[in-house]
DNA sequence: AATGCTCTCAACCGCACTCAT
DNA sequence: AATGAGTGCGGTTGAGAGCAT
């Protein structure tokens, strides 16, 4: 257990420069070991930091800007039917989090909320059954849902350097059961092939954009070359010798520039 | 123009889970 | 089997933007 939490870990918004080198250290070590990221990354963020603005802002595959009517409708009918699991329902709109979701069901919900109680009929105003008025974290409904977590693999999920043979071999079992599971969830919409093939296509439509694009409503997908960049990649006990030897400003000059 | 209110969203916290040792 | 580290998830908070008065 490490009781050192240092004073110097940083909290709050995150900058630009931050953003930027924190994409490079996942491009480079992948999205599973936040720990290691934020360690060599010298961000002084801790790793549920980093991964956390890694899964809500600086994944390539986020979609930005409001939710589509289409989103919505998903975002009920799945609410309806799985209640507060925000990442499960994230699963099954690309490009958008669970925690995005969780926001615009508060937002949202609450709103309608206020105006069915206004309008004196509770829940009258849902489109749908049941458990649509289950906004409430309370909800007897939500909160007796069993937890059947079939471990659907996050479209946020990269696997970044998993990919890569002898990465992290430990996992590979996880791997093999996200895999399993979504093949026997048949409801969906979406298959994960087609989600990942969406995200493929939104990167080759993007070009290759250096740097954030605004007016985008999708976020550039190339920052990095990730083939180039997993050649760095060796083992874990050269680990420390590659944080130093890593030339990391020439790189972040080139996407803040 | 100033003020207050509402909405949106990024980020934190605590707990639970998984996996390696 | 027990334990600790790392990770994921859901709930909550707070800052800033936008809107209404």
């Amino acid at each position: 257990m490490r009781h050192v939490e240092d004073e110097s870990i940083r909290k709050g918004p995150w900058t630009e420069h931050e953003d930027v080198q924190l994409v490079f250290y996942v491009n480079t070590f992948g999205d599973r070991r936040w720990d290691f990221i934020a360690k060599v990354s010298g961000l002084n963020r801790t790793g549920k930091s980093c991964r956390l603005r890694w899964v809500n802002y600086l994944h390539p595959g986020l979609k930005r800007g409001r939710m589509t009517p289409h989103e919505e409708r998903l975002v009920l009918e799945y609410h309806s039917k799985w209640g507060n699991r925000w990442s499960r329902i994230a699963r099954k709109l690309p490009g958008r989090t669970d925690n995005e979701i969780k926001n615009y069901w508060r937002t949202h919900m609450r709103k309608k909320a206020q105006e069915s109680k206004r309008g004196s009929s509770p829940s009258s105003s849902f489109s749908n059954s049941s458990s649509s008025s289950s906004f409430c974290t309370n909800d007897p409904i939500v909160d007796s849902m069993p937890m059947t977590e079939t471990k659907e693999r996050s479209f946020y999920d990269t696997g970044g350097i998993e990919m890569v043979p002898n990465s992290r071999p430990k996992n590979n079992t996880t791997l093999m059961k996200y895999a399993k599971d979504d093949s026997e969830e048949h409801e969906g919409i979406y298959s994960m092939d087609e989600i990942w093939k969406d995200i493929d296509l939104l990167e080759i439509d993007d070009g290759m954009k250096p740097v954030f694009d605004p007016y985008s409503e999708i976020m550039p997908s190339h920052i990095w070359d990730y083939s180039s960049i997993n050649s760095f990649w060796t083992t874990d006990s050269g680990q420390e010798e590659f944080s130093t030897y890593m030339a990391f400003p020439a790189t972040s000059e080139r996407l803040l520039g």
